[in-house]
DNA sequence: ACACACATGTAATTGGTTACATGATTTC
DNA sequence: GAAATCATGTAACCAATTACATGTGTGT
């Protein structure tokens, strides 16, 4: 199926023009970094790949051995390429979400713990959004005008849609979690050996 | 860190009981199914792994050669070492999303690749919601007093808010893109050449 | 001269999917 | 006894992170 890295590196080039592997890292975590990720484990040797096959070019500077900085460019064939994966149906790749894991089993250790894991999770969500509000400031400021800009502008509003909801689930988790916990204080009030909280 | 498999295995078996590997997966694609997967060549290999740790053993026939149902329980060491992991905060892993990807390079291939896009998926969001509100049914008829079932139900109403607020932004995003086509045929009307929609 | 950010790359390892091969049990 | 499904396992492969090693250019 050939990594999806490749496909960023050739979104990307598509949009920036020339961009060393080492810039696509940066952009990356400044415009998809909420809902994209890359290291630069994935990026150099792909930039290899994509060299050899012809969907990429250096521009400038050709070999040069090692070291110094390195731009690449969109062939025309890497923009084909690009445009045929485009066009293909995107697959949801498995989802795998240790947070509602935790939750999850959350009652084999106790409320307190889970309300703990809920409260990191508005922090982190929180983050989040304030991440994507600045990134979403910094583009209508530099880009409005840019053809590419309504279509991140849907990209940034799914991501503050989702971490609303996210937020406003997690103040109702909150309530069960800590009526849970009271409840759990009471019981054990009452009887000690009561709703086993610890030790299965 | 040793991989996330195990700890839903063990997180299975704390509630469970007891089950085999293939059981295993079944439990998974029916309660946390639309949060999490796992495949057979991740579980059968774990449990080797869990056994050699003795955090689980097999409950009955021993070895037995090849062949045959072999059900697994947890040991009290097996047990401990959930808990333990449960107390740990959990790790975001780094998000990766195609769909938006695919949306944030959109133009690119037009807006009416996109428009596909969002229909596929608003179609698969109407599925993982009826998976999950059947989830929700069985889960309520069976477990509604099983002292896990309020942890259930959380991570399952976390489940439904993401997939509202999703299709509530795909209806907008939507208009958007269908606003975006009309202009573009517009355009293409007036300016034959002009803002290319198909064919580099 | 030194520090620091810029920049490229590789090796080791892990995590995971997929496809395949095979055996056991039930049901008709 | 044939078919279906239950059940286990392995091998090949791919994707990705991490840590490491190294080099370059700029400012002080």
């Amino acid at each position: 199926m050939q990594s999806q890295t490749a496909y960023v590196i050739l979104g990307l080039l598509s949009i920036e023009g020339k961009q060393s592997g080492y810039d696509m890292r940066k952009t990356i975590q400044g415009s998809v970094g909420y809902f994209w990720g890359e290291s630069y484990g994935q990026i150099y040797p792909m930039l290899r790949r994509l060299t050899a096959e012809g969907l990429i070019a250096q521009s400038g500077r050709g070999g040069k051995g090692r070291g110094g900085r390195r731009e690449y460019s969109l062939t025309a064939a890497g923009h084909a390429r690009l445009q045929e994966w485009l066009a293909v149906p995107y697959r949801m790749d498995p989802p795998r979400d240790e947070f509602l894991l935790k939750l999850f089993f959350g009652r084999e250790a106790g409320p307190g713990v889970s309300v703990r894991h809920v409260r990191e999770f508005q922090e982190k969500n929180r983050r989040v959004l304030a991440t994507i509000e600045e990134i979403g400031r910094l583009g209508r400021e530099r880009n409005a005008r840019h053809p590419h800009f309504r279509f991140w502008m849907l990209t940034l509003e799914y991501g503050v849609a989702q971490i609303r909801a996210a937020l406003e689930w997690s103040e109702e988790a909150l309530k069960v979690l800590q009526q849970m916990e009271s409840e759990c204080r009471r019981g054990v009030e009452k009887k000690p050996r009561g709703p086993a909280k610890r030790r299965r």
